[in-house]
RNA sequence: GCGCGAUUAGCUCAGUGGUAGAGCGCUUGCUUCACACGCAAGAAGUCGCAGGUUCGAACCCUGCAUCGCGCACCA
């Protein structure tokens, strides 16, 4: 066996490890195999994307769960894929055609755009499934799917023809959110609302019937004065209600407009009176369905003004016209004033613009199954981890409306419907003729992906997988992907039966949290604070990026990134590695370790009882999906447990004569780092696997190794636990000697514990080892000198040698130490002499606190006997 | 306006009725035969504020404040 370098080197590893398993296959899914079956679908990630933290965050963690199940017994797939990302992708395309060639879509025309864009994805897709290679994630990556693969789009058709055929699917003239840059018709969850500084202009609109009367409007949209139709306030308000059924001079485009009542006005807001423009606004469109008032558009589709009637402003750009309008109004003396005002505006979610409330005629989808989408996470068919994202989901589908569900961009699913003559419609896949005309939109993207969970899979693949066993999300897209895909399950029923635990997409849902930077900021590409994975993998490591992650990823709380983290992963791999290295220095070690309870010392039981309840910490804490408690048990284990205790008290064993010691030492050892692999594999998979080899721990892949089973200690063992928590505590409390008593850790000193009882004698060798003595020596009648340093502690009084003790210096230490120990018998007293107190706690606890003051008030003892010599 | 979450050491976060915890950072000592990506010791917190429940509250209840998120409004 070569022996193990010092540090350990992640990319060699990391990369020969991967490709082993890449061509084993041990990553792929048999439709065939008769162990239970465990699945998950990965969200796929935009084609065209490169690797972020939050995918590094995702995937880490899918892995984990797909790596864990892989060892507990269970056929596991995880189905990989990528999104083609309609309005993303076509943005990217569109801005790098401008780049190089100042070109438009439109100056190439759909087909050779399309070729484009085709080109585009050929050259940047496949980029991030690399990147989520060299994470390590064991998807079953022969599966891959992609949502624009043919098989997958001729679902997304029938999808589209079936809803339609069921009066689901409708096309309307509705008010739709409209991006003007993308030039595209977009859903209520592509837009983000957005607090804007803007102005509110007070305008005066004159009573047609009472000239020189004037109504005062408060309006934050002076430039579509001229698509107003009509004037609205509150039926109740005593302000206005004589002039309700006269009208007003609109003041741009003058023209008559209608006064009309409305109980959607505010009367509070403003001057009480809205500016009806039914064209340009959600609210104001039905206030004027309600009155019947006419519709005039005065926007193109990239937001300029169409309002030839209007030369000032006509073909300005929708926020030139605003000031524009308001200088107008000012100089005709209609603007009364303006004031400055706060308020929310839609933003499009990808072009970042203000997006245009407007009419057209777009495809919707009345969504199907609500109610019983509601039903299936309130009963916990589904459950959602954490629990409080389900009021988030019940809020959204309780109020939820009709979605709009094309797009007027070319790159991606082709709306199914046809287009005759004579006006006649067709919805169906494919061209009922050569006179029909295809409509020329495409459907929304989250419209194909809202199938992902069940139509990547092939039919033998669903009946073994589906439903699925878990979703890892980000709550980002709670609504755009997580609710739909249930909806989608509930609706088309593609389980082995019809009942609803059959269809319901996944059992469980796993939220992670959104990764923002140190300040707090969301990652984003434009702030430049998203450090790239890769390069972190480089640095520190696959294995030590997964546990750094794993161990700052709170549930259900977003996670601020700090490098740092990272670095102490990368620490703790090398920490795993010296630690087996240290092992492998002591001769072969044992796949299957004789662990005989007779010979154990009372730290082999120590440590193999903290290994039993970090494994069952673990679990319980896997069972609730908190990654971040089992890297940090599983870290604390080994870190402090094995390694700072353990292995420095079984180095007497081991560097000592007696073999059947010694060999029980290191049997506790492997069993110990055997465990500890395991249960580490799924974090760091590449490490793991190497130390697990280089070890000898087994002819097979830790991938399918069993998880690590408790260790039976019967009573008569655990026992002994109690004296080994007070010789560390005595350790503790002579380390603190030394370092008190300005004493170098490299030196050697000598060491006396006053105590009657001699019960721990064998154990002096080792405890002298702990606190780096070279003598350690039981004298139940040492005379101390005074000014030597001495420790209370529960094995008795402990002593630091050393040739001149320093009296003063002494004596502000036991004083020290004296006040503080009086400090917790009294808080121990007052517990102990409230009699509600010892009446009503659990007998237990005031157990503990008689316990703990016997033991105090020794020590107190000890520490004044050792202070009165000084004087 | 409604709802959700957060508020604990300088920083990032655990802890969810019984003596305040970790990592990083800081101070001190150490290249001691696995590991300086390390070892050892230490300093550091009236657990956001105010009430209440309880023998006992960081933890449960109520209210408030601040920050973040979602929904609604947004003339």
């Amino acid at each position: 066996m070569a022996e193990l370098p010092k540090n350990y080197d992640p990319p060699s590893v990391e990369q020969k490890w991967y490709a082993r398993w890449l061509e084993r296959g041990d990553f792929r899914a048999d439709a065939h195999s008769t162990k239970p079956p465990f699945s998950i679908v990965m969200p796929p990630p935009n084609i065209t994307g490169v690797l972020t933290l939050g995918h590094v965050l995702n995937n880490t963690i899918q892995d984990i769960l797909a790596r864990r199940a892989r060892m507990s017994g269970h056929e596991v797939l995880w189905l990989p894929g990528v999104d083609h990302a309609g309005v993303a992708t076509q943005t990217a395309v569109e801005k790098h055609l401008w780049r190089t060639e100042k070109k438009t879509r439109h100056d190439l025309g759909r087909e050779e755009f399309l070729r484009r864009v085709i080109q585009w994805q050929d050259k940047h897709g496949g980029i991030i499934i690399e990147q989520l290679k060299r994470l390590g994630s064991s998807a079953d990556w022969s599966r891959q799917r992609y949502t624009l693969d043919e098989a997958y789009a001729r679902a997304v058709q029938n999808a589209f023809v079936g809803l339609y055929q069921e009066g689901l699917i409708y096309r309307g003239r509705r008010m739709i959110n409209w991006d003007p840059v993308a030039l595209t018709a977009l859903s209520d969850e592509e837009v983000i609302p957005t607090p804007q500084k803007s102005t509110l202009f007070y305008v005066r609109y004159e009573i047609v019937e009472e000239p020189g009367r004037f109504l005062e409007i408060a309006t934050t949209r002076p430039e579509t004065i001229m698509a107003d139709t009509g004037v609205a306030v509150h039926p109740k308000d005593k302000r206005y209600r004589d002039l309700i059924g006269k009208h007003a001079w609109r003041p741009l485009a003058r023209e008559k407009i209608p006064i009309v009542a409305d109980e959607a006005i505010d009367p509070k807001f403003g001057t009480g009176v809205l500016k009806v423009t039914p064209a340009h606004d959600k609210v104001d469109f039905e206030i004027g369905e309600r009155h019947k008032l006419s519709i005039v558009d005065v926007l193109h589709p990239d937001a300029r003004i169409n309002c030839p009637s209007v030369p000032e402003l006509d073909g300005l750009d929708r926020f030139d016209a605003r000031k524009k309008a308001a200088e107008m109004l000012k100089e005709s003396g209609l603007l009364v004033k303006e004031e400055p005002y706060e308020n929310n505006i839609g933003f499009s979610e990808r072009a970042g613009v203000p997006i245009e409330p407007r009419i057209s005629e777009q495809w919707f989808l009345r969504y199907p199954k609500t109610k019983e989408a509601l039903a299936v996470v309130r009963e916990h068919f589904i459950r959602f981890f954490p629990q409080h994202w389900e009021k988030v989901y019940a809020q959204w589908i309780e109020n939820i409306r009709d979605w709009c569900i094309s797009r007027q961009i070319w790159w991606g699913h082709r709306i199914p419907a046809w287009y005759g003559p004579g006006g006649k419609v067709a919805v169906q896949a494919d061209s009922p003729g050569e006179e029909w005309a295809q409509d020329a939109d495409t459907l929304d993207t989250w419209f194909s992906s809202w199938l992902w969970a069940y139509e990547t899979m092939d039919p033998e693949t669903r009946k073994k997988f589906y439903p699925t066993s878990v979703l890892v999300t980000g709550p980002d897209i709670i609504f755009f992907w997580v609710a739909r895909m249930i909806m989608a399950g509930l609706q088309f029923q593609p389980g082995p039966s019809a009942r609803i635990e059959d269809n319901v997409a996944f059992r469980d849902v796993f939220f992670t949290g959104l990764i923002r930077d140190k300040q707090g900021r969301k990652m984003s590409k434009s702030l430049g604070n998203s450090p790239d994975p890769l390069d972190l993998i480089s640095r520190y490591g696959a294995d030590g990026l997964r546990f750094g992650l794993m161990r700052i990823a709170p549930t259900g709380q977003d996670i601020r990134f700090e490098e740092k983290q990272i670095e102490e992963g990368r620490n703790f791999a090398t920490k795993l590695w010296n630690a087996a290295r240290f092992r492998q220095m002591h001769g072969p070690s044992s796949a299957a370790p004789k662990i005989e309870a007779q010979v154990l010392s009372i730290y082999s039981i120590e440590v193999l009882a903290r290994l039993n309840e970090t494994i069952e910490q673990i679990e319980q804490a896997y069972r609730e999906y908190k990654f971040n408690e089992v890297a940090q048990r599983l870290y604390d284990f080994f870190w402090s447990d094995y390694c700072d205790w353990f292995v420095e008290t079984a180095k007497t064993e081991i560097f000592a004569e007696d073999e059947g010691k010694k060999k029980s030492a290191l049997a506790v050892m492997d069993l110990v780092l055997s465990s500890v692999l395991r249960s580490l594999h799924p974090l760091m998979p590449h490490i793991t696997e190497e130390l697990w080899s280089l070890l000898g721990f087994g002819e097979n892949s830790i991938q399918f190794a069993a998880p690590p089973e408790v260790f039976e200690l019967d009573a008569n063992l655990t026992s002994k636990r109690s004296v080994v928590s007070i010789i560390f505590e005595t350790v503790q409390a002579g380390r603190n000697l030394r370092a008190e008593s300005k004493i170098p850790s490299n030196k050697k000193v000598r060491f006396v514990l006053r105590t009657p009882n001699e019960s721990i004698s064998g154990e002096l060798p080792t405890i002298a080892r702990l606190l780096n003595a070279d003598e350690l020596t039981i004298d139940p009648d040492y005379k101390t000198q005074p000014g030597v340093p001495v420790a209370a502690t529960a094995l008795g009084e402990l002593f630091l040698i050393i040739p001149q003790g320093d009296k003063e210096a002494e004596r502000e230490r036991l004083d020290k130490e004296i006040s503080k120990i009086e400090n917790e018998i009294r808080v121990v007293n007052s517990k102990l002499s409230n009699s509600a107190f010892v009446e009503k706690a659990p007998v237990n606890v005031v157990e503990e606190h008689r316990r703990r003051e016997i033991d105090f008030s020794e020590r107190l003892g000890q520490l004044r006997r050792a202070r009165a010599a000084l004087d």
